[in-house]
DNA sequence: ATTTCCAGAGTGATTAATCACTCATTATTA
DNA sequence: TAATAATGAGTGATTAATCACTCTGGAAAT
């Protein structure tokens, strides 16, 4: 990866997530990455190809965070440890999870190739912990962790902190 | 409102909702809604008046659902009544929600205008049950709902009656 | 040790299409 | 007839993408 190539990379990502994929146009970024636009084209095909490799580039990262969780044992710890996700995520990631969240109300389909593995290793650890419905609970985490993101991401409230205390309480963790 | 205003106001928010505000172009609402692009113009001044009319619009009926809530007294109905409140969005609001959700990731400063009345209200109830931080079990709440109305909208699960079940166990409702 | 050669990084002018928006004109209604 | 509703061609600016082109560093050939 040329050094010009990661400017390119960085640069979208910022104007992506700050401004949104649509309303930011390839001029731009090429100016603000001090580029000239062609060059966008000619590494990234088009600007779709750009913001897949945007994707790519912040999942390897993401990956490292999810690994660990998917190597516990223990169910407990499973669960504590998910919740405890969205407070993991160095704030130089931020950029790149705000242009995930937003994207996500404008792509036809869902994916949920990200949160599966995540999901049935929960269902696992509840079904461990003999809750009554392991796929309801494991869902229920997913949707507080992209809750608590979200409110993180958004900077919507300042005790964050308190929040995870009452979630981790009504666990029993 | 004349017939053609409204049919411009649902065609673009349908469109709004399901390709996004910056990707629909004023032509494209024009052409859905069967309607010359000037009396667009002509009605709602430019595009951020049709999406501010839209969200007037919009704004009105959800108050129908949430007024009822900030009346009640018994803090119990009221956490209940707060948690069911995405399951009984009537289905035809669901392009308004959409769009309001996917709007939150690219407007400047977050507005909380609208969940403020729930918040207090909350908050409220759970010092009433002797809670130990109401204020962050409000946030909660708020949290709950707005990640149960993200996998309604996004019909990411199937079994959003069964997660809300477990939510409201955990509140002993 | 020169010279030749070439692949790929990078440029910036340019394309057709589309953008938000305007305005003179026509149709409709009161 | 007067006022309002509606039209659609037209504006300049901007869009994503392409184009022919230059520059550079290293391999190959002499």
């Amino acid at each position: 990866m040329t050094e010009k190539q990661e400017k390119i990379l960085t640069t979208a990502l910022q104007l992506f997530a700050d401004k949104g994929y649509d309303a930011t146009s390839t001029s731009k970024v090429a100016k603000a990455a001090g580029v000239s636009e062609g060059l966008i084209f000619r590494h990234f095909g088009n600007k779709e190809g750009l913001l897949n490799a945007i994707k790519q580039y912040g999942m390897e990262k993401a990956a490292l965070v999810m690994g660990p969780i998917l190597e516990e044992e223990d169910p407990k710890k499973i669960i504590k440890a998910a919740l405890e996700m969205p407070f993991c995520i160095p704030k130089n990631q931020d950029p790149f999870w705000k242009l995930l969240y937003a994207l996500k109300w404008q792509e036809d389909i869902y994916d949920n190739s990200m949160s599966d593995p995540l999901r049935h290793k929960l269902e696992g650890a509840f079904a461990k912990l003999k809750y009554k419905n392991p796929e309801a609970e494991a869902e229920l985490v997913l949707i507080l962790i992209d809750g608590v993101a979200t409110s993180i991401l958004l900077r919507k409230c300042e005790n964050s902190e308190q929040v995870m205390q009452s979630v981790l309480a009504k666990y029993e963790l």
